[in-house]
RNA sequence: UCCUCAGUAGCUCAGCUGGUUAGAGCGGCGGACUGUUAAUCCGUAGGUCGCAGGUUCGAUCCCUGCCUGGGGAGCCA
């Protein structure tokens, strides 16, 4: 017999019908020799209710069906007596696959606290909470493609790992194959990476942009959807040392348009959640947070505010504020400045574009002013810097002089700069963390309660 | 990496201004209950008070170091 998944079951299947069901016991409830049991398959946060009379079953296999068990039922469907669902399950057959041992078994019915269970992050897929989360996260990895693959973007596979280190997004994890009790070494003294893997230094990717770029410049429009990996010893809830990114690079994009793509794909995303994740983000918006639904509601009906960073800083001068770090024009802006003009002065989303030449990277396209580049970044409330992006530098001396300026290794990058001598075009693109657009969708406070297996400073545990 | 708070039962926490037998709720276990909904009611077991030193007649409590976790900052996405 065939298994029906309970949100099947949940959603307008025939009351009457004989229905094999399989899944992870939830709780169960006695009343004298009738027994309930809230069965979750996975297929949706709701939970099929199984009725059991003890009479039918042995009492040592109805012993055993407890919280955390997986078990097969074959029953009837009718309507349930009870008044919190509307259909349940009179169980006829009900097969043991895996005991959980009460006495044991760490998840209870009752909540626990997100910091206990990403102790046990193998066991916490099992709880309503993370069954929504990484549902949404599903459904938003599949909506990234589809709204890429809808407009005519490619889906590129840049590299995991790399030859070169001069994205200077942060530091990077190393990849090697020597042996660390006899690592060979030059005439100098230093490490030979000749005799490495590669014959060269190699890293874990910070960033898949600057090979993005190449293929915009042949495909048109292309975007990255992969893993990217930040050695930083950062201890924060909103930084992993592997998180993935999505970077979409579209040749004949101003920095204008790369604004209006950042905008419409944001919320195109936040309202593929709001219709395909309803039942998650609404247990979500009961249990954490009651304002989520209605925040991302206001994401979709207004648009993100606009300014340069001349302007921002503006703002934030005239605001009357004490402020930690100076606002002064040519530093950057730091997280209580960002947070006062997402939260407080505009209340929105907010995109801040040409910043100072000094503060951002060596690939932005530079302003007629010569002190300001093409950048943009979208801030958004509870978590900043969402987006990072800008217009590249399609001019070869521009961008030369810039490398030079920066002091970068520019034989490293001599197939990136090559791209700026045959064929250069205007072309801009920008970054997504997609675990920071998930701690916003989700609710969740703590970047390490939206990825599966956390990798942090000193943790890779699972 | 810096600042800050915390670590007591399986979980969430209270408590001890240094003193003999360490508390609650939930969960577990046993029982009651003919339709439960985080069921309810009665009973019951369960603790090297994060680890290592130090001070002291005596430390879970005070001091030092370390480990782990939370929050904030920096770096960034």
């Amino acid at each position: 017999m065939k298994r029906t998944k309970v949100k099947e079951l949940l959603t307008g299947f025939p009351v009457g019908e004989e229905v094999l069901v399989k899944g992870w016991v939830r709780t169960k409830r006695s009343i004298k020799e009738i027994v309930f049991i809230a069965l979750n398959d996975g297929s949706t946060i709701k939970n099929i209710q199984i009725v059991a009379e003890g009479v039918k079953f042995g009492e040592q296999l109805l012993k055993d069906i407890n919280t955390g068990a997986a078990i097969a039922v074959k029953g009837k469907l009718a309507e349930s007596k009870g008044k919190e669902q509307p259909v349940e399950i009179i169980a006829e057959e009900i097969e043991l696959y895996g005991k959980a041992d009460p006495e044991i078994y760490p998840l209870q019915k009752k909540g626990h606290s997100l910091e206990f269970l990403r102790e046990i992050a193998h066991l916490r897929f099992r709880t309503n909470t993370f069954g929504a989360i990484f549902r949404i996260r599903h459904a938003i990895a599949f909506a990234i493609h589809k709204y890429f693959n809808d407009k005519g973007f490619y889906y590129l596979h840049t590299p995991i790992i790399t030859g070169s280190d001069c994205e200077g997004a942060g530091e990077m994890f190393r990849v090697t194959t020597l042996d660390f009790d006899n690592i060979p070494r030059n005439q100098e003294g230093k490490v030979d990476f000749s005799k490495d893997f590669f014959g060269k230094e190699t890293n874990l990717t910070v960033s898949g942009q600057l090979e993005g770029e190449l293929g915009a410049l042949a495909l048109g429009e292309i975007y990255t959807f992969g893993p990217t990996f930040r050695a930083e010893n950062s201890n924060t809830p909103r930084h992993l040392a592997e998180f993935w990114m999505i970077e979409p690079e579209m040749a004949f994009y101003d920095i204008n348009d790369n604004m209006d793509l950042a905008e419409d794909f944001l919320k195109y995303l936040t309202r593929y959640a709001l219709e395909n994740c309803r039942d998650d983000l609404e247990f979500l918006n009961n249990m954490f947070d009651k304002g989520l639904i209605e925040r991302l509601e206001f994401i979709l009906k207004n648009p993100f505010e606009r300014i340069t960073y001349t302007n921002a800083i503006e703002i934030l001068k005239a605001s009357g504020r004490k402020w930690e770090f100076p606002v002064e024009w040519g530093r950057d802006l730091q997280a209580e400045h960002e947070r006062y003009l997402v939260e407080e002065y505009f209340k929105r989303p907010v995109i801040i574009t040409d910043y100072p030449k000094e503060i951002k990277a060596f690939y932005m396209k530079l302003n007629d002013d010569g002190k300001t580049v093409k950048a943009m970044d979208v801030l958004f409330p509870g978590i900043g810097e969402v987006i990072g992006g800008s217009q590249r530098e399609e001019d070869y001396n521009k961008l030369l002089n810039r490398i030079r300026e920066l002091n970068m290794n520019e034989k490293d990058l001599w197939w990136y700069i090559d791209t700026r001598r045959f064929g250069s075009a205007p072309h801009s693109g920008f970054g997504l963390g997609l675990e920071r657009f998930l701690i916003f969708l989700t609710g969740m406070t703590n970047i390490r309660d939206v990825i599966p297996f956390p990798r942090t400073p000193r943790n890779a545990e699972f």
